[in-house]
DNA sequence: ATGGACGTTGCAGAGAGTGCAACCGACCTG
DNA sequence: CAGGTCGGTTGCACTCTCTGCAACGTCCAT
């Protein structure tokens, strides 16, 4: 809409892949490097990029920490993380907080397993969106339309062979959480490594977020994991009724 | 340099204090808000802010993304990770990578303590400038002039009786911490915390990052905190030399 | 020296962004 | 249910801002 502020977003994402000079950043948005110096120039002050020493663009202090601001301002992540906190003090396993929002799903907190054999995955990373549990739990509650839309655009990487192939079996998938109110990840992003997803609600049943356990093979096995389902699904439960306002919660003095 | 980018990145900030809606954001900007509705949409397009579902806007998914790859691109992280985890094994308490930048000074990776008790911290999160050990030991490699007037510009919040009170005193403690080559906090920031940092330098000996070991007093007193100085150091020295390429590391074939 | 690569600056022209005013729809209120 | 208010949205004419160009400066390698 705004062509000039258009440009300069566009940059950010160029920068992600790691730095470039002036020259590259012009290049690739097809801009005079003037054009392009004065943009940068922009995004300086206000710290989303920054420029190291050998003069070439990165992106800047000011991005991460406004992120960071972003995420603590979740309230769904607020009113979750105790409860996070509490499910992993009982299974000793790596829990989830995810949210979906416009094509991406992100974690937004996580509590690490307490085995020594962790998971990687790092809060605010995207999530494999096509396998991932939580994922297809955030998936399987958009319309119908939004749904095959989405479905369609997808890359279907094969991280395993058990990861989702295509966009059939995707909807399938989604279909069956939809119905379940659960969802699982058995071995497609990493062949050794499973979870088991639930659904948290706001007050009009929409779902908001998903909460994930998920356990390598060596620790557990699938079977196992699966039967922490009732005692996820009953946390999702709870944090839902809080965020819904059900529960309700102590009162904070403004 | 370019004002309607400009106008545009104003608005993250001011989000990021928590939603708004249209109204705001033009009176906020001092602009019509029919303007203010084309940034926002822009913003928008790119997935920087996000409409939540009772029109106001706040801070979008893809830039928590973008600071997520900002992150995962610093390569002094990558080096530095193992050695951050191997420290974190030998000692158990809580490990922290710091940089600074242009008045920001950022954890950009933490090892968590092992002990039930932990500190409280957040990669991308601004770290409390005044009184942090990574913090003095960062601003203390700055150059004379700007180092007098950053102190000059910052706040001076006492978190605790023993934060730093003031400018000169920081000045001082910098000083302090510049020649002897490494940074305490002792309850400066939480009473019942202590850290002690080391500088990670790069080729030309400027201080690129810093790492510190945090625990708190009801794990190790301040006194036995001290005791891991010199492992602290040698980590950090370790750090240093791989980075600055003295150390040869594994080649990478492209 | 000399050429090239890269960043930077000043300028004039034009295209993009701006503010205005009118419109729309939702929501209250009398 | 008419009338008011409030918030978001749209079309338009004006003009201010951004753009690309060309020239310049600097550094480096030849």
């Amino acid at each position: 809409m705004s062509q000039t502020v258009d440009r300069a977003l566009s940059i950010l994402p160029l920068l992600a892949e790691g730095p470039a000079d002036l020259g590259q950043v012009a290049d690739r948005l097809g801009v005079h490097k003037s054009t392009a110096l004065r943009l940068l120039r922009t995004l300086h002050e206000h710290g989303m990029v920054y420029r190291q020493s050998d003069q070439r663009y990165r992106l800047g202090a000011r991005l991460i920490a406004l992120a960071q601001e972003a995420m603590e301002n979740l309230d769904i992540r607020e009113i979750a993380h105790p409860h996070l906190v509490r499910l992993n003090e009982q299974v000793g396993h790596t829990v989830h907080l995810a949210v979906y929002e416009e094509e991406d799903v992100l974690y937004i907190d996580k509590v690490e397993s307490r085995y020594p054999v962790r998971m990687y995955s790092r809060i605010g990373k995207p999530v494999a969106i096509t396998v991932a549990a939580v994922a297809k739990q955030l998936l399987a509650d958009l319309p119908e339309a939004e749904r095959r839309a989405l479905a369609d655009k997808l890359d279907y990487p094969l991280y395993t062979a058990r990861s989702t192939p295509n966009a059939p079996a995707f909807l399938k998938e989604l279909e069956r959480v939809r119905e379940q109110g659960w969802a699982t990840d058995l071995g497609g992003h990493e062949e050794s490594i499973n979870c088991v997803a639930a659904p948290i609600r706001g007050a009009d049943g929409r779902v908001v977020a998903a909460m994930s356990v998920s356990a390598p093979n060596v620790v557990v096995t699938a079977d196992e994991l699966l039967t922490l389902l009732p005692l996820v699904r009953r946390t999702a439960e709870t944090i839902s009724g809080e965020y819904s306002g059900r529960t309700p919660v102590k009162e904070v003095t403004p």
